[in-house]
DNA sequence: TCTAGTACAGACCGACCGGTTTGTCTATAC
DNA sequence: GTATAGACAAACCGGTCGGTCTGTACTAGA
């Protein structure tokens, strides 16, 4: 057994970060109950990270868009019908999602939210992951648009930002109010948005 | 001329700190600068308010409240035909509404997605808020309905809660792209989506 | 006019918290 | 085996920040 094992070290860290801001958010996140939940002392941290703004930043890499991916980016990108299969992919989040996702929302829009005003290069980097799911729904509507499941004339970027915003929103919403899991609601009713999208009933 | 007027001091806090908690957040409002920016010291501060977080409460209640209630409130009880008036609506909030709001999202959510983990008391009037906001909403809905202007079979509720938030949601994705101002496209998807609720083309 | 409560000013405090420094132990390269 | 850089521990620091305390001037009522 080695006592040493400085790339475990840094995952723990990144690991124990990413609980925490995730539930106190950036401000409210302490670098000292980081070190505690993780078994380690100040120098452990400063040897891996400059400060707790690039902590942050590493977060959003190397955890955030992690799950981005999993969650969003790689379903997207095998989808061919958004129309018919967007509902259904909801429907799964919960289920692929780690379970605190639910109690504490979404990560991504939580510090997009906080940090928007506080850190110029942190709100670029969420921007540009919001940019890449913004991307992938409309690279997926428009396949769509191919096979003749969605109107032709439909702006996709602008219906992809609003799906995007609309998520957003209704898991805010869910936070505040602690109403414990209404997806369905919520997909009942991007579902019918998207039905209006479809070519008219001719 | 008197030199001393508490209702006006409790105001200027007031005012100054709902200022500084929309920009900053409410971890990052720091009362020595709401002092400062105010001319006040800590004992007028600590007179009028109990605490950082008291006054937190009483910027919901007496600032952020009334707005809610100019900026929509009032005109969803006045609306007949929300299918038809909501657009119009919202094309006219960034006129209406203090230019802060564009820049800094809204005092509401924002208040809200910070503050629901910290304090359940807050959390509590914050819910409280936003079922008002819902339910003026649904009541709009249902006259609407009664008009015929939108389908009977529509559960109304669900709809108005998608409806706040989506907007929500497009605001707070606003914030981070700090795109100055689309309105117009999330109006325009709202108005899609409210298309949809209309009786059928016969 | 006297008085008591109100409305502050201003000094002060103690805990907190991000960050630094120093030193030591370990793994690795030679 | 030895030198060197990496990987931490642990003590420490200084500023910050919410909150307290005391004193005092003002004001309203008797």
């Amino acid at each position: 057994m080695s006592t040493r094992n400085p790339r475990q070290t840094r995952e723990r860290l990144l690991q124990t970060a990413f609980r925490e801001l995730h539930v106190h958010g950036f401000q409210g996140m302490r670098v000292d109950e980081v070190l505690r939940l993780s078994d380690l002392r100040k120098g452990a941290f400063y040897h891996h990270f400059a400060s707790k703004r690039e902590l942050a930043h590493a977060v959003l890499e190397e955890r955030i868009r992690p799950l981005m991916e999993t969650l969003w980016l790689e379903p997207l990108a095998a989808m061919q019908d958004p129309a018919a299969e967007l509902p259904a992919l909801l429907d799964s989040l919960p289920r692929r999602a780690p379970p605190a996702l639910r109690q504490h929302g979404c990560p991504l829009n939580n510090l997009a939210q906080e940090m928007s005003a506080l850190d110029e290069g942190l709100r670029r980097s969420i921007a540009a992951l919001f940019e890449e799911w913004i991307t992938a729904l409309q690279q997926a509507l428009q396949r769509g648009q191919r096979l003749g499941r969605i109107q032709g004339e439909i702006d996709a970027r602008a219906v992809a930002e609003f799906l995007v915003s609309a998520l957003e929103g209704c898991i805010g919403l869910f936070k505040v109010r602690q109403s414990p899991q209404q997806w369905h609601a919520c997909r009942d009713q991007i579902a019918r948005y998207l039905q209006g999208l479809g070519p008219p009933p001719s």
